[in-house]
Formats: structure tokens, sequence, C-alpha cells
DNA sequence: ACCTTCTTGTGAAGTTTTTCACAAACGCTT
DNA sequence: AAGCGTTTGTGAAAAACTTCACAAGAAGGT
């Protein structure tokens, strides 16, 4: 089913959302009650004129001659992102990086928990820092079903992507974070976002040519 | 300097430059000699027009009725990225999400080395299985400038972030991969990439909402 | 109650990016 | 060497996104 009723958001502005959210934490930290267009835009690095433009596409907050209520606009924000609750995330493929992932603080705080990982070889991956449980492939089917997860982080080999893919969307997996890379075919209903730090450094090397 | 001369490029093709490279690397593994801009595109994920229209901004190299040359057209794009020699790149903030970059093996062949590492408490962050010294704060400037590095990594903690940033453009750092949830404020000719796992998340879970 | 000052919200204009549509070019077959 | 089928390269159209410009609204002082 789509997002019926409201208004149709573009992605870039759903990703400038969650700038601005962060950006608003940091605002709450400092205890500043309200904040401008001007002065929230500039934290984030686009023009006021954007944020409003963005903030319009879901309701008006501000008030005018004042600005924006920090709080209020912290949970609009993440309420229209979804999430106000805490998400359960699976990991699947527990290699450096995967392991570098499933160990790192600072999801929690920002609305997910990975609550299990997969790997296809789960015993040898025993490490004493991460809390959370390493169980075999042929378990990620059931675990997804019984915990209603809808979200995965995909950090295996290139080779085995495209088939994991298929069992996590089988399972019911609304979203794949994937970090192999190669571009993943899947249904039209799955959102797939692509993280590949190689071709992110590729693209700073050409840009610092001279 | 500017790119004298050369037509202006989009920024969203370059992206794409690089992911159309990793596609042709695997064309060529599986010993093919042309590729179509269909199929390429397909590989790609996007449609057939755009690549071509992607190609046309540095040159023209297919041949109508056939296709692309796969090996040719490897070279044309890593050369347009500036990726045909191995860059030295340096990695700062050895937490978990450092320590799992650093000993990332891939980087490599896609034309990047990880040549040193920095941290504030450089001892206490030894590793058996990197072979890359971690070394302290202190010796970062000299170290830049003496290898001629031009690109780091930067995954500092949030508070540390534009203190070490400012630092890396001072020593001749061009282009910063920035892994902190922050926005970076960088002189015009400093380029910054930014990857944020948790806004990656988060936009994941904004799509999947029913 | 009014005036001043500030800042939002938004139609319209401008810019960039994507897609379309088709002529031009090439290889292959006959 | 001519014709056919295929695929590129590209101007023009369409769509998406950003910026501008300014009216409208709210707070706070007089």
């Amino acid at each position: 089913m789509k997002k019926t009723g409201r208004p149709i958001i573009p992605r870039k502005t759903i990703y400038r959302l969650s700038i601005y959210l962060r950006c608003l934490a940091r605002l709450r930290e400092n205890s500043l009650g309200t904040v401008s267009s001007e002065a929230l835009a500039k934290a984030a690095g686009v023009k006021p004129t954007q944020l409003r433009k963005d903030l319009a596409y879901f309701g008006t907050f501000g008030t005018r001659g004042l600005g924006y209520d920090v709080n209020e606009l912290s949970l609009k924000i993440s309420d229209e992102l979804g999430t106000s609750s805490l998400q359960p995330v699976i990991l699947v493929g527990v290699g450096h990086l995967g392991l570098a992932l499933v160990s790192y603080r600072g999801f929690e705080k920002e609305g997910f928990e990975i609550v299990a990982a997969f790997d296809a070889e789960p015993r040898r991956k025993r490490d004493k820092e991460i809390k959370q449980p390493i169980l075999g492939m042929n378990e990620m089917s059931a675990f997804i079903r019984e915990h209603n997860v809808k979200m995965a982080i995909l950090s295996v080999p290139a080779a085995a992507a495209q088939t994991v893919a298929n069992q996590l969307i089988e399972a019911g997996v609304m979203g794949i974070l994937n970090f192999s890379p190669i571009v993943l075919a899947v249904p039209e209903d799955v959102m797939v976002n692509n993280v590949n730090l190689a071709i992110e450094l590729e693209n700073l090397s050409y840009f610092i040519q001279s």
C-alpha cells in the first residue's frame, strides 16, 4: 500500500529531513527553544528557502517573526520519517565491515537497533565486544518473520548479495541498506539504499583533480 | 585551478561513472568484449539514454549497431575519474568504524590505499590484523605534507570533526570522506562527501512505511 | 490599539537533470 | 556493394528540483 493521502515528498527532501533532525538534536542539547530557518539551514548546509520548502511538504509549523519550536519540529520530522519508535534491523554478513556496524554504538539513539546478525559461518565470528547473537543463514527467514523485521543491512561479498537479498525479501524485508558493490534487482515495493565506499572515494578523487 | 578546457560534468554523472566502471569490471571478468548501452544500463540500474548522455559529456566511444568496447570504455572512464593511478589516503579516528575501514580489503583493487591511520590515543588502538601504522594526531600534518596526501577519511566523534577537518585542510588535504554526523564547514575548493549510516536507515524507514 | 520588525509560507521564475524521439552510422549478410 | 537490423549520439521536450521575491502573519514595544 502506498502512503495514501499524503503528498508525494521528493526523495531529496526526505534525505534532508534526516539532516535537519540531527541539527535540531544538537540545538536541543544546547538548550535552544526556537530556531529560524536561516540558522537551521546554515547548520544543515542548505539555503533557508529550501529548508522552508522542504518543511512545507508536510505541514506548517513555524511562527512568523520567530522561527520554529525546536522540540515540536524534531517531533514532526521524526514522525514523518517513521523513526519516532525504535525499529528492529538485522545485519547479514559479519566480515570486517559488518562487525564494525554491529558494534557501532549510535544507531540506538537514532531510533534503530541491530537485533541480530547472520553469517554463513557464525561460529568463527564470535566476538566478545558485541551483544547481538550471530546466527546461521538457515535461521534467518524464521527470525525475520518472528520479529517482524522490515529492514536489513547487507554486508556480504558481492557474489552472495543477490541471493541473500532474495531471501530477505521473501521473508518480508522491505528496506535494504546495501554495502555490497552490486546493483540489486528487487521488486518495486522494496527499497534499496546503496553505500559504496570505493565510489565515494573515487568521486572525491575526481573533484580534487586540478 | 579549475578543470580547464573540459566540459563541466554534473556531479551525478560522475557518481554514475563510478557505477558503470564497476559493472564493466564484472563484464570483463565474464570475458565480454562489447556491451550495449541497454545491457550496461540495466546492470547499473539506470536508463540506457541516461548512460549515453553521461558518456557523451566526455567523448564518444561507442560503435553504432554494436555497442561499447568493454576494455576501452573502462579505461576512458577511469581516466576521466582520475583513478588510473593508485592514490594515497589517510584515515583519522580509529574507533569501531575506523578500524573496520582500515582493515577493509577492497580499496586497493579500486585504486586507493590507506597508507596510515591517526588517532588521539594511538597506543590503545593496536590491532594485529592491520598493516598500517596508527599514529598520533601530532604527527598528522607532517605526514600529509611529506607523502603528499590529498584525501582523508574522517571517522572521529562529532565533537572533534570540525577541528580535525581544519587540520587536514591546513596540511593540504583537498577531499574528505566524512563519516561524522555533522556538516563540515570547508573552503570552496575542498570537497566533502558525507556518509551517514543512520541517515541511510532513516531514509529506508520512511519509504517502507505503508 | 497601532506600528515596527522579523520571519515564515508560497506562487512564479529559473535551473538542472532526465527522458524522448529519431537521424546517423556501423557490421553483417547476401 | 547494397540492404537490413541494430545501436549510438543528440537536439528538443519534459520533469524535477532550487531559488527568488514578496505578501501575510506574529511578537513585542510604544
